[in-house]
DNA sequence: TTTTCATATGCGGCCAAACGCATATGCGCT
DNA sequence: AGCGCATATGCGTTTGGCCGCATATGAAAA
């Protein structure tokens, strides 16, 4: 539907979220308390954040222990997918530029 | 720089934009008013809309006689240029989808 | 020059998003 | 059971985006 759409839109649209995404994109798992030590975030802004990756379908989480490991989600439609690529990459390409 | 990547970003969040995208994105020339008319907004509002979407090097203006013709921005960088096609393309095959 | 059409913009209101703080929940360890 | 770590969430506040309305600008035609 194109509900997802505009809610994948929405959430790669904010930094930290962007930032937590390429971190999941390897595929590896990551809990809530790393991503917050790496992307300098409090506790439970990092928490709200990670909920609407989940609600948008970009992630999931399981409770692992005490922890809840949050990956890609593996299931996500491939023009989807193709979306989050596309500004991942060009997020990265962007960095090194001097102009 | 990572400025345009939000400004992009925060650009096609709007479904509005998104559509006014879709219709420049073939490359030829559309005028606020048409644009009004086609996605049913009022004049203000558009106007707006391209604003942010030419801020965002998204699209170029030219003024022609009273009309402002706008179109996609040919000199758009690769990248940021898949981003858009991605999202389009996206946006395009979720549309016939029944669930 | 006055009128008319197309577009841009200043202003103020409204609404949703994001945040910090405090608290609740979930889980393992002792 | 009681404690401590990890995560989620209710609440109230602040912030920012989008809008309509009115007005300004720009350009052609009368």
């Amino acid at each position: 539907m194109k509900r997802r759409m505009q809610e994948i839109l929405t959430a790669i649209c904010d930094p930290t979220r962007r930032a937590a995404l390429a971190i999941l994109w390897d595929g590896g798992e990551h809990c809530v308390c790393e991503l917050m030590a790496r992307l300098d975030a409090s506790q439970s802004r990092m928490s709200r954040h990670m909920k609407i990756l989940a609600q948008a379908g970009l992630v999931t989480g399981r409770r692992d222990a005490q922890w809840v490991r949050y990956k890609r989600n593996i299931e996500l439609a491939p023009e989807l997918a193709a979306v989050i690529d596309a500004v991942l990459m060009a997020e990265h390409s962007l960095e090194k530029e001097i102009a």
